[in-house]
DNA sequence: GAATATGTTATCATGTAAGATAACCTTGTC
DNA sequence: GACAAGGTTATCTTACATGATAACATATTC
């Protein structure tokens, strides 16, 4: 109960907002759209002009970034995207407390 | 300079065993495979145990796991797998620093 | 209100990841 | 050395993500 946990860590580190700005974890498929529009906006792009720099089209950026798609992108979109508007992907696999832990209601099925 | 950067932060943040445990970030599709087979070896799963969990063959989860595949596989496979070894797949998003930065000779292209 | 900029949606074609089966290679055990 | 367990590789099929084009919906600006 004493050792500080993953949350703990976690919360105080984005307590931090230069940290804040840099780490940003989330649950798969479900908040990426959000984040992915997010990400672009803030590199002040629009769909088209990432759309260019990706070599595609802006229905392409349009369809990935659809919150409603039942698609599951491959990871390479994904790190392509993230390297277009200026950041870098990176995959964390973090334990799956299926016991009395906390905040651990992440889990769909 | 005396403000802790994200690679401080992680630093110190991976010097205790216990967050390192929890927090695994990686440079996409490179030690992703490695990576992989490390969660499965520790969930003592064999490849044909695993395929069974997932539904699925053998032979698959070899072509996945292997490092010369060329294959970028689908953000959900990744989860699908994650799940079964029982963790939980977060993607982060970390600025990519391209100025006179120390550490950031991942980029490729 | 035509023109432009931004994003959306539908559709079809194409590329490729994943499913499935089978054959092979170890290594270890009897 | 037959056998089984674990993993690999090849091949074919199937599913689906992505590429591409076009038409539409809103603003916003002139």
């Amino acid at each position: 109960m004493t050792r500080p946990t993953f949350h703990d860590f976690k919360k105080k580190a984005l307590s931090d907002p230069d940290v804040r700005a840099e780490y940003e974890a989330l649950s798969p498929a479900y908040h990426l759209r959000k984040k992915l529009i997010g990400l672009r906006k803030n590199a002040g792009l629009t769909q088209d002009e990432l759309a260019k720099r990706l070599h595609t089209q802006k229905s392409n950026i349009s369809r990935l970034e659809s919150v409603n798609s039942k698609i599951s992108p491959k990871l390479s979109t994904i790190e392509e995207y993230a390297k277009a508007v200026g950041f870098k992907l990176e995959l964390d696999f973090v334990p799956q407390k299926t016991l009395k832990s906390h905040n651990n209601r992440m889990n769909s099925d």
